[in-house]
DNA sequence: AAAATATGCTTAAACGTTTAAGTAAACAAG
DNA sequence: CTTGTTTACTTAAACGTTTAAGCATATTTT
């Protein structure tokens, strides 16, 4: 690679000291009393060498980096793409960089990754984290890092978190298909220990009991999505009073579970009705378009940035929650029976 | 933030220089002759204090900062996020990190993210390049920054670039589409100069003309995907000669399409066989799964990592083309008729 | 006219590493 | 007992910035 100029080859071209250069360059000429003229002179020199400053050097002087770290648990899901996609383009508003990593819910990944970004000196993290990693979400508090987590959250941390009210939602969920006329009605979750995920169990336990229904949850583990939701979903329906409804609590879940529904010949919603968390194209796409749980990705996104830079500046004097109303989008696979 | 450990505190502790400690920690003790008492009481020491080598700082004096740059054109499609994450993948099992920005198909912002990126002095770039992108391209060129393209591909231009041979599959796939009888096959493709998208629509004419038949080519704009696509197959079911097949040039067509098709009540395979470029959940979860044309993300992906790191470490001596092949995945949306 | 102030620049140190070159002491070889 | 070699370290410069402090010279104030 072609070496870049550096003020040291403005400064020799102008016949001037670095320092000027730097003073001209990141427009202290006021405050450092530089001459119109020779600012005039190194601003086209500058030009003309198509000088770019090298953010390595000023971070190493300055401390900051302007960088942020984001690990999301896996990077393939458009879920986590978004979030992605919408912290990359709210940091870029404000001059921040972000270094990217995907943890595919691996702890050991993450902690990986966690040092790999705090290496390269970034000002703060943004997590999204892995079932487990409580340790290192208290050591990151402990060396006092600014960070702060999205979509899932440990409650019992006193640290920032930006997600939604999973158990509203969900409950909202499962009173709408109790409205609709459905009387059994299973879900199918994650068997795991984040947080996010059991009030989403929670908001369907507490929906069906104010309803006076019967819980049916069925629980597949993340590694054996494929077998464990196709079993979840035989028991849904086996037996003398199969499920007339099921509850999926993330979109990764639903794909599988409709992809196995589709290969029974299960009319949805006539025989099963259906409603996800998150978002997916697939949704929209299937034959009865699915009713939904949306998270407000955009706002989430933005409301992580904003806090990650207020404790970047500020320092992290106090823990910030915030949560964000979903929206439950209803379409056909839960219409009235 | 905490102030992290360095060098200095060390050696502070251990009554020594930083050199020394730089050496032991580097293992370069062998060549500098370190004394092995002294090693041990510097490991020790960097291991109380829970030492971390300032990354900043160690590639201001090498000049390299062991990260690439990535720069995909929408990382909300899970397409392109799945080559970010083979990248990312590929790249930290090279001890490289990845700085990644999505330019959303818009040329000012590819060209932002290109500054941002060399600034933070990447060692080299992998790009999925927006189209008319042509003279930021040459400009990376001229400066002699190490980069691959991947996925879309500029032939004229003698760079590095990573692909499938895109008319070779189109070919292949309209000409299983004739083999299964169909005889009036369109194509929905985007209106664009980018090359690859346009060999996609000359595999599809070829195979038409080489089995004695027509061409029904739709175009839409990126831009307008929604309404066009619609348009796209309102004009190519209309008339007294609907076609019985269609052919999406892109994931994104075929979604939009799809939606579409479901609207207007279609049947598919029986009505109009589908067959689509890319890979999509949604392919799955169609009622009618869809046939599509599979790219090896993970081979590309790889390729690009190990291509540039070439060009990163030995010099660009000359342009690398790398042609993959993709795979028909043949299922129930293009069954014979 | 001396003192104060303003102007336009330079010097030098610092950020945390790396690494070639230097040095002092211990020991071996002639 | 000089000379040479080895061992175990230190010194110092460098990477490209930033920025406080310094220093002439010119201009204004008293």
């Amino acid at each position: 690679m072609k070496k870049k100029t550096s003020l040291k080859d403005i400064a020799q071209e102008a016949g001037v000291s670095t320092a000027l250069v730097s003073y001209v360059l990141t427009n202290k000429e006021e405050k450092a009393r530089v001459g119109q003229e020779m600012a005039k002179k190194i601003r086209k020199i500058a030009q003309k060498l198509n000088y770019q400053p090298n953010h390595i050097a000023r971070s190493l002087k300055s401390g900051r980096s302007d960088t942020i770290g984001l690990i999301v648990a896996d990077i393939s899901n458009p879920f986590f793409g978004n979030i992605a996609r919408t912290i990359e383009d709210e940091a870029k508003r404000n001059n921040y960089t972000v270094i990217f990593g995907s943890s595919d819910e691996n702890l050991d990944k993450s902690s990986d990754l966690i040092n790999v970004l705090l290496n390269r000196q970034v000002d703060g993290l943004i997590l999204i984290p892995t079932e487990g990693s409580e340790q290192q979400i208290k050591q990151l508090r402990k060396q006092q890092v600014p960070f702060v987590l999205i979509d899932r959250y440990f409650p019992q941390l006193p640290v920032s978190q930006i997600g939604i009210n999973n158990f509203q939602a969900s409950y909202n969920a499962i009173s709408h298909l109790v409205k609709t006329g459905h009387q059994r009605i299973g879900m199918i979750a994650y068997k795991t220990a984040l947080y996010h995920i059991n009030e989403r169990k929670r908001g369907y336990t507490e929906a069906l009991a104010d309803n006076g229904q019967n819980s049916m949850m069925k629980l597949a583990r993340y590694s054996h999505i494929r077998e464990e939701t196709r079993q979840a979903i035989d028991q849904l329906l086996r037996g003398r009073k199969p499920a007339d409804a099921v509850f999926f609590a993330t979109n990764s879940l639903a794909i599988e579970g409709l992809k196995y529904i589709n290969e029974l010949g299960i009319k949805v919603p006539e025989e099963l009705a259906v409603v996800s968390f998150d978002e997916s194209e697939a949704f929209d796409l299937f034959y009865s378009p699915i009713t939904f749980i949306r998270q407000p990705i955009q706002e989430m996104g933005n409301a992580a940035v904003r806090v990650l830079l207020e404790h970047i500046r500020n320092g992290e004097k106090t823990p910030e929650n915030i949560c964000i109303n979903s929206e439950l989008v209803i379409r056909q696979s839960s219409r009235r029976r």
